[in-house]
DNA sequence: TGCAAATACTTAAACCCTGTAAGTTTGGGA
DNA sequence: TCCCAAACTTACAGGGTTTAAGTATTTGCA
């Protein structure tokens, strides 16, 4: 029987996309050796354990998601460049709902100084040099961009907005208007 | 040896306990068998699955959080009411985070209409009372609402906030005085 | 009061998953 | 060529889910 070549990478891509297919939590190792025609015990030579591997798809999705951001906000600002990030964002989570999921795991501070977590806060901040904000106010802002555009993406994916007829792209595209004006009225403290 | 005296509601409220000290993905039936002093096997009596287990476990969640939300918006409204419903939300899911998470599952339309979900919409649209916000302003409204307190939560919760030493609660405090603002001057279509 | 039926619980077993240890195969380089 | 490191398999321990069948306990009613 020939090798069936599995690595780290080509492991953790495999992975990702069965996550998309299954859902993240259902990838198992067992799975995954199966799609490689190799035992499970198999891929505990090329990553740690289950977690590693979890690890890998969640710095795997933040990275293509850093790199769409990045391309996407290249020569925009204000408006603009918020809504141009809100749509990669939203549309990356729709179009990988298992590798979004791995991105929303508890990565230990090593991993995630490492990873790309940290150029997601720097573009959210990028797209606040369109606005006068500075300090403890970009800061706030750039939580609370964080936290609607996850909320928001995390709720429609769970089907909680599916109970109203009213169009989800259209509330979506309403939210970030009210986020624009938000952020060039932002309350003084 | 005298029964355990399991019953599903018993087991429910041990389960949601259970979530909230280990993490609800860690909820196993054999885990709650234990508890009780009981064989894994004679839970099937009493809960279908472990499924039906996690949404009786999210149904006990919601309604929790609904009835203190309700109790929470009695006589408050505008902002007042805004910033009293955002506290039990936050308060909620940092006091019980494994309720919070089992909150988060998907329901099936059949389950969610029955459960408090709607309790929860409802309220939301109550608190919007007190803006002048109507028709699909109202409906983008509750959803931009809904999304940045589930998500600033979440968010919070998965340490997402913790690589910044700007103080959490104070960056809470801010973005609900700006919601109170946006909520003031929402965007004409 | 006593006993039959309903209910609670156990035992047993099939099946799946994770992870470790030890053995075998394979392929590339000296 | 042959050796050795890496890739892979086998074997197994341990744990979880769930069903089926059997035993024990309680309840209710005659």
């Amino acid at each position: 029987m020939a090798r069936a070549g599995v690595t780290a990478e080509r492991l953790t891509r495999a992975a990702a996309d069965l996550a998309d297919e299954i859902g993240f939590q259902n990838v198992t190792v067992s799975a995954l050796a199966r799609g490689f025609d190799v035992k499970p015990a198999a891929l505990y030579a090329h990553v740690k354990d289950l977690q590693d591997l979890r690890i890998r798809v969640a710095e795997l999705a933040l990275t293509e998601l850093a790199d769409r951001a990045a391309a996407a906000l290249a020569g925009r600002s204000g408006k603009d460049a918020l809504v141009a990030f809100a749509h990669v964002y939203r549309d990356y989570a729709k179009q990988h709902p298992g590798r979004y999921a791995a991105a929303q795991i508890e990565l230990d501070p090593e991993t995630a100084a490492t990873s790309a977590a940290h150029r997601h806060a720097e573009m959210t901040r990028a797209i606040l040099r369109g606005y006068e904000l500075s300090g403890t106010d970009q800061t706030d802002a750039v939580r609370l961009l964080g936290s609607t555009f996850h909320g928001y993406v995390s709720l429609e994916t769970a089907g909680r907005f599916d109970r109203h007829p009213r169009d989800v792209d259209a509330s979506w595209s309403r939210a970030l208007d009210a986020l624009d004006v938000l952020l060039r009225h932002w309350p003084p403290a």
